[in-house]
DNA sequence: GTAGGGATATAA
DNA sequence: TTATATCCCTAC
């Protein structure tokens, strides 16, 4: 069972931010122990914890922390080269855990010095003693002027009007998706698409009797090197899409990808992709390696896993939404199959109360092919609420960008306390935004 | 229009 | 339970 662990928890871990989830939390519960063979499990984690992070906005020294762990993983991976976004992200990180703090008119207020000695004495020695890879010639530079500024009014005042965050959360980003690229697509994705591609094939066979040969794609390697692993338990590795030299496939990054493009819906594109064509010889050739009942089992956990966050899971209903405010919403909604839809339905499918719940009656029948495990409709219970939820007259919840905070900061440089100016300087970026909106993010800022 | 306290939701 | 972020209400 530690494999199927292992795949739920990886699949739970690489899936659309969930706040009910904690990563960190879910391989803890889960005791894994630390042997390599759950090295990707791990990076896999520190990059969902990365992203959530940048979800909500923060980039602090939380951040510091998760790009340190991600350095000592991928070095216990034998990846040797820290990439220069992984260093940028960093250094860039870094001096905003420091600039965030001068927003005093001089450095000798406020808590600036303080930062620098915390992040930078205290934090990056340790790394300098230690050897490590994040400490750059952009480090180093950014570490003088940030002591420059302690003395140089003029230095201070530079640094200070530079847009900082906006650098840090650009590399952050970057080596998001640098790193969720060489991880591939994750093994329960990677068994499901294969299914799917063989039975496709087989209704080709039946169908017309001919088959084309095509050279085996990304997803049967994927799930080669997934089989071939689970035979060798003792070497076993996740995220099947990964190469041997640790670069995964072009082919397999841009169409199977799960986390930071469209998810799995991508996953159905690269479906509809291969399945203009047949199975490969090899595909045929590796079908005796996996254990059907496995097989299966990670069918039905995947359909599990999706129902379930369909139907109890609000705050991903949410993210579903169209137009959410988040850019970096996923569609993880489950596609029926290819088989019962239309291009131009799911093309051009949006998703409402009525055709979610049409969705649901659909799960009576079936779904990706065959038939789907049944769980109970939730029944709404008739009861009072003892205290107003979200009441018509409060608004949803919506939480603060980086743009806003920084658009923000910039108008009580420029403005002062008159959130109503500050607001109708920047119409655009504060559309949703009342002036108490500002007043209340700015008291939060400053606490 | 602004400040401050309270209510609510969520994560740790 | 506590801390934090966001939204709401009300006094000035």
């Amino acid at each position: 069972m530690e494999v199927i662990d292992k795949w739920v928890a990886e699949f739970v871990i690489r899936r659309q931010h969930n706040p009910r989830v904690s990563p960190t939390n879910l391989l803890s519960a889960l005791r894994f122990g630390d042997s390599a063979d759950c090295l990707n499990l791990k990076v896999s984690s520190v990059l969902r914890d990365l992203s959530d992070s940048l979800i909500r906005g923060s980039v602090d020294e939380g951040t510091l922390d998760l790009l340190e762990i991600l350095e000592k993983l991928l070095l216990q991976q034998q990846r040797s080269v820290i990439t220069e976004s992984h260093k940028s992200a960093y250094c860039l990180t870094a001096a905003e855990c420091t600039v965030r703090f001068m927003w005093p008119l001089s450095a000798s207020e406020g808590l600036f010095t303080d930062a620098l000695e915390r992040v930078w004495t205290k934090r990056i020695g340790i790394l300098k003693e230690s050897g490590s890879g994040l400490v750059s010639d952009e480090l180093v530079k950014w570490e003088s002027d940030l002591n420059k500024a302690v003395e140089d009014p003029e230095v201070y005042q530079r640094i200070r009007e530079s847009n900082v965050r906006y650098t840090a959360v650009s590399f952050l980003n970057q080596l998001l998706k640098e790193q969720w690229e060489v991880l591939g697509s994750s093994s329960i994705e990677s068994v499901a698409q294969r299914r799917l591609l063989k039975r496709k094939a087989e209704s080709n066979v039946e169908g017309d009797g001919v088959r084309n040969r095509e050279v085996p794609n990304a997803v049967d390697e994927s799930t080669r090197r997934l089989k071939s692993d689970k035979v060798d338990n003792a070497n076993e590795r996740l995220g099947a899409g990964e190469g041997e030299d640790g670069n995964g496939d072009s082919r397999d990054v841009e169409g199977v990808g799960c986390l930071e493009g469209d998810g799995i819906d991508k996953v159905n594109e690269q479906l509809s992709a291969d399945e203009e064509g047949a199975m490969g010889a090899q595909e045929q050739e590796h079908e005796p390696c996996l254990d059907k009942g496995d097989e299966m089992a990670a069918r039905e956990l995947k359909d599990y896993l999706l129902e379930i966050q369909r139907q109890i899971d609000p705050s991903t209903r949410q993210m579903q939404e169209p137009n959410n405010a988040t850019d970096h919403s996923v569609d993880v909604t489950p596609q029926p199959s290819r088989v019962n839809r239309t291009r131009t339905s799911r093309q051009n499918h949006i998703e409402t109360p009525d055709n979610a719940s049409e969705k649901g009656s659909s799960s009576r029948g079936t779904w990706s092919g065959r038939v789907r495990p049944r769980l109970s409709t939730p029944v709404p219970l008739n009861v009072t609420p003892l205290r107003k939820v979200d009441s018509p007259g409060r608004r949803p919840k919506k939480f603060w960008t980086p743009e806003e905070v920084e658009a923000l900061r910039e108008g009580v440089k420029e403005y002062g306390k008159a959130w109503k100016e500050i607001k109708n300087a920047n119409p655009a970026v504060f559309a949703d935004r009342t002036e108490v909106d500002l007043k209340d993010k700015w008291r939060n800022l400053v606490r």
